[in-house]
DNA sequence: TTGAAAGCGCTAACAG
DNA sequence: CTGTTAGCGCTTTCAA
């Protein structure tokens, strides 16, 4: 069934070595024999069989991307990128969502599908730094988002709490005084929205504005449904925010579903910021103003860790200790934009 | 470094075979035998070598599926599903997009990244059967979407024709007579949107109404900047339909920001369907009617025809020829429904 | 019920 | 410049 080297080899009438040494592009090889080979390879049809190649080599091509969840265009979009990055040096992509629950992304670091990659990109919500601790993988990790631990893994990020400040700041710069924040998570101490929140509250602050809770609407999800909801809690409490930034673009396109509802204009009885600039966001009857993480450059970085540190045989580049898991993790950081849309400059 | 099955045999005292019973679940083993064998393999951290049991095997488990596009959230939300599916045959999956151009489908299905997989499940745009005649990879391969080929891969897709039909129909009997089919591509024989196409006309024709070809907008691509191109297009051409019946969801809603900035109002001058049932169209402003195909049976049914064929030796399970490209190809139909929301029932 | 040994297809020393 | 050989980690006859 299968064509092997050998085949190739007895076909040609030369060794298997010689045959490897064409299929690998080596040099050193007389060009009368490369073309006596080549013609063998195109006679039988011959392709390598890349799980050999890469049981023998320790590597198999493949390095797997971890998102919470595919349904959100913002890790989708990320996730093409990522495979366009991979591809340019000739890696080829898993992928794997967790949907973003703790025990998934545990599973997901400690390899759960990933003895046949040779690395991983993780975008975590609710692992903790403990669940990491111990992980006796040598499969070099990266790690994609808000979420930063103190571990030896590269992390690559946005400024988060930067980012959500420049939004605030927008907000802050049309004249609006009463900012409402959706999408906190509250259920566990290191909540993944902490550095946007915490953002917004600086931002508010350092204007002089109070900063209070009840403008602070959590959810229990990162859906168009939960920033719908959300708003929708909010208005019911009384609140009469002049403006809302959002985690991310879906919570926020579902607030201003629920602005609409009751009647509530955007911009003008409500300015709206999400964050993401996901393409959807640019298509709504009220486009989207939102902050505008450099996605390409995010998976750019992150396969490039991953490239990096596989070719330092897992260690971390900067310094020399051994192990996936030993050094330094650096922290890199990507440009974002504010893109300013119709929900705050547009007419209505 | 790695720990090995003959580690573990010698830190167990057995031969390598035993440790194999035991990681394979062998019956015919002592249980005082397993027993032993389990603590080694604790003790040591023994992970089995995937790459090595698939060289032995054949199998990789993996399989991977190649979609146009990840940024439609239709593709993103079918990946998902996609990978739940394989999950539970204990598959993983392998994520590639082709841009729809034939070029690179033509290098997916010839097994461009696919010597590691086991099968593939590819989402054709221009792809043309005489592409995959010669195909000669025994990984099984199945086809999803509006195109279809005769040829021996299984197809699954919705009955586009009746998707479509019903779509209009559902306007009509809103007393629409002038709708638009946005979305049509003409730039080949074949062209992908054909069947949509088709539907159209047909229930239009039904219905003893026009179906002229000033009413048909074609499309370069299928995201939301296309919609709104081609509905500007199809205004300023001075046509006036009372509705519109999109290709997609993502042309729809395109196609609904031109008509917000034109002044006209969904559904109550101008009615709009759409086709995917993405989230998306769940929250714009006003919400999206739309074909709802079933999404995880299609993934479900993809998943289970590679496995079967995979089962089967890459024979199609029906009947007993030979071969991953032999035997005739099953058509599987998948259901949908029409989901009616506000651009077409909404008191805009 | 368990062990010994062959070999999946490939690469990499090491010879020649 | 090309051939021989060992072995990556595993499954699987075939014996014991």
């Amino acid at each position: 069934m299968t064509v092997s080297l050998k085949d190739v080899a007895e076909r040609a009438g030369v060794s298997i070595k010689t045959v490897s040494n064409v299929v690998n592009n080596y040099r050193h090889v007389t060009p009368a024999m490369r073309e006596r080979v080549r013609r063998a390879i195109d006679e039988l049809g011959y392709r390598p069989n890349l799980t050999a190649r890469h049981l023998r080599k320790g590597r198999t091509g493949i390095i797997a991307l971890a998102v919470p969840e595919l349904g959100n265009p913002y890790f989708a979009e990320l996730a093409g990128a990522v495979i366009d990055a991979a591809a340019a040096h000739e890696y080829t992509v898993l992928l794997d969502h967790t949907g973003g629950s703790r025990e998934r992304e545990i599973l997901v670091s400690q390899g759960f599908r990933a003895q046949v990659i040779d690395g991983l990109i993780l975008s975590p919500i609710e692992l903790e730094a403990e669940d990491l601790r111990g992980r006796d993988q040598d499969a070099p990790l990266v790690l994609l988002g808000e979420r930063a631990y103190d571990l030896p893994y590269d992390h690559i990020a946005i400024d988060n709490v930067a980012a959500a400040r420049t939004a605030v700041r927008h907000l802050l710069g049309l004249g609006r005084s009463r900012i409402a924040f959706l999408g906190a998570r509250t259920d566990r101490i290191n909540e993944p929205s902490h550095l946007r929140l915490r953002g917004w509250r600086t931002e508010l602050t350092a204007a002089g504005l109070p900063a209070p809770d009840t403008l602070v609407a959590p959810t229990g999800g990162w859906g168009h449904a939960d920033g719908a909801t959300a708003m929708a809690r909010l208005l019911d409490s009384g609140e009469r925010p002049d403006a809302v930034f959002a985690y991310n673009d879906l919570i926020a396109i579902g607030a201003m579903r629920v602005l609409a509802e009751r009647g509530l204009r955007v911009p003008r009885d409500v300015a709206v910021v999400g964050f993401d600039d996901v393409t959807e966001g640019r298509y709504g009857t009220v486009s989207l103003t939102t902050i505008s993480p450099d996605k390409h450059t995010i998976a750019r970085l992150a396969v490039a860790s991953v490239v990096e540190r596989l070719r330092a045989g897992g260690a971390v580049p900067e310094d020399a200790e051994a192990g996936g898991g030993a050094g330094r993790g650096r922290e890199l950081r990507v440009s974002f934009r504010l893109v300013e849309r119709e929900s705050t400059r547009g007419g209505g």
